[in-house]
RNA sequence: GGCUCGGUAGCUCAGCGGUAGAGCAGGUGACUCUUAAUCACUUGGUCCAAGGUUCGAAUCCUUGCCGGGCCA
């Protein structure tokens, strides 16, 4: 601390001003302060306000003051002058951009037309001692941003926006479930055996059990136990954790939704989840067109229609999209000629990779990657979703749906298998590629009876994503994982 | 993990081998309807780090750290 800069310097040396003039520049409460929205939205010329914000904005003119303060509502501009504040005019000069003031005056209209508080009483309720950003260039360091979210949420409103659409979502996702009689249940986030999803996950210590415990990947295995146990409709909305790598569509902590509806199957699924999505962003968004984005200013990125969310959503068999994007023959010829029309289709393919992987490869790059609009993916292959349920008039087929919206698997729905002995052997067969354990307390449950059941995952921030246009999970995400830096705090 | 781009003042950025720069923020002064206030003057730097090349490095080279993008 020795070596702090000038700028951290000054604002300190005003703490010690305001304490030598006996104001305890972290004091007390300010209850009762309207929000700047609703004062500028609701309230008259002349009519008394208190109000409270942070200081963002200030143009001095000898003997009155301009300024803005700022709340999680937006802005509001005040006004000092001499006359009204008598000594507490003098504030201002003790004032840094940044600080938390509280106040009280009268409203009116400026001749510029921008409806101001009048101040009669004027406090500091929070020193800021380090300087924020510049309020016309934001925050533009996306590494900052990340690192430091307080910053950009003061200073970005597009962070502020994000936030609060995303509360709003996981808010109206919650109000759907419930209002279909839904009940929201929780389930372990430290597990003995990490189930219900092929991904590698975290491992913890439990020091008085002496015994290593699992970060959830997956919560499937224990809301299923919950069918066993009589529940009809359940959803969850957590954390999962997967110790994979990062990247623009992956955290390794992300929100997930699951919900398991009894009696029901992948269809019914399937119209629930349209109907959840579509009922979000009209209450939400307010519209059904999302995510669209202008070309740059400079023509490098180019601009990005909206998705249309208009239902009914296309259901269409796997094997159909994928002969539609590489030939009609494409399950007639032989592998030889499949990876021979990959190379002309400009779909990298590895040698060492199976049938089914080669054909997946055709559907995600030719298929998934190029879908905007929500389309529901059908009849899977079974080897693609291998602890399904097997579809009853096709057995290479499973009942199963991919939920594709703008280039991204959004979120799966099964009618889920609920013969135990057929999900031990499947189970027992990954085991056996994956060194995974058997969770034999699930099968038991299985043993004792689950009902009929559609099933479906939804991954919360690749919807936020979806609904908001953000183009980086870390955009939705308010403190997204990031290597720390070698040296302290900056 | 590979390729690629980036890291310079509190913020946004320029400089790309020859004295470390601008705008905003900050400081001092002026100013009773400003709003990117204005006007005058002005402070502020481990140029991410460590090596190397060079008479001389923010700039060129190597390695490392952190981040973005693309790919796996």
């Amino acid at each position: 601390m020795e070596d702090e800069s000038e700028l951290l310097a000054l604002r300190r040396a005003r703490l010690d001003t305001w304490r030598a003039q006996g104001i305890d520049p972290f004091g007390d409460a300010y209850p009762g302060a309207e929000t700047c929205r609703h004062v500028i939205d609701h309230y008259a010329d002349d009519r008394p306000v208190r109000i409270a914000g942070r200081l963002i904005s200030k143009r001095e003119m000898g003997k009155n003051v301009f300024a803005h303060i700022q709340d999680e509502t937006g802005k509001l501009q005040v006004y000092a002058q001499v006359q009204g504040l008598g000594d507490k005019f003098a504030f201002w000069k003790l004032l840094d951009i940044g600080d938390f003031i509280g106040g009280e005056g009268t409203l009116f209209t400026t001749k510029t037309g921008e409806k101001t508080v009048r101040l009669s009483d004027l406090r500091i309720l929070s020193k800021s001692l380090r300087p924020i950003p510049s309020q016309w260039y934001g925050l533009a360091d996306v590494e900052q941003r990340y690192r430091q979210r307080y910053v950009d949420l003061i200073v970005n409103e597009d962070a502020r926006k994000v936030l609060l659409l995303r509360s709003r979502i996981v808010s109206e996702v919650r109000r759907f479930f419930e209002d279909r009689g839904f009940l929201e249940v929780e389930t372990p986030m430290m597990q003995t055996i990490a189930g219900g999803a092929a991904a590698r996950p975290f491992v913890t210590r439990h020091n008085a059990l002496g015994i290593d415990l699992y970060m959830r990947i997956a919560p499937e295995l224990y809301l299923k136990r919950l069918l066993v146990g009589g529940m009809t409709r359940v959803f969850e909305i957590n954390r999962n954790f997967r110790n994979e790598g990062v990247s623009r569509r992956h955290n390794p902590e992300f929100t997930m939704l699951e919900a398991y509806w009894a009696y029901a199957d992948f269809t019914l699924m399937a119209q629930l989840v349209e109907d959840l999505i579509t009922t979000v962003a009209q209450k939400v968004i307010g519209t059904l067109q999302v995510g669209g984005r202008p070309a740059s200013e400079d023509g490098s990125v180019p601009a990005l229609p909206p998705i249309d969310l208009t239902g009914p959503w296309p259901r269409r068999p796997y094997r159909e999209l994928v002969r539609a994007a590489a030939g009609d023959d494409w399950f007639t010829i032989t592998s030889n000629q499949r990876r021979e029309r990959c190379t002309q289709l400009s779909v990298e393919i590895a040698p060492a990779m199976e049938d089914f992987e080669v054909t997946n490869q055709v559907f995600e790059k030719l298929v998934e990657a190029k879908t905007r609009n929500p389309l529901f993916v059908t009849h899977l292959p079974k080897e693609l979703v291998p602890l399904a349920k097997q579809n009853k008039d096709d057995a290479t087929v499973v009942d199963v749906f991919e939920l594709i919206i703008g280039g991204q698997e959004v979120a799966p729905g099964y009618s889920e298998l609920n013969d135990p002995l057929v999900q031990r052997q499947r189970l027992e067969a990954q085991a056996g590629e994956e060194t995974q354990k058997l969770d034999e307390d699930f099968l038991a449950a299985l043993e004792y009876g689950m009902p009929p059941a559609g099933g479906i995952g939804l991954g919360i921030d690749r919807l936020v994503m979806t609904l908001t246009g953000a183009e980086s999970i870390r955009d939705v995400i308010l403190f997204p994982l990031l290597k720390p830096r070698s040296s302290a705090a900056s």
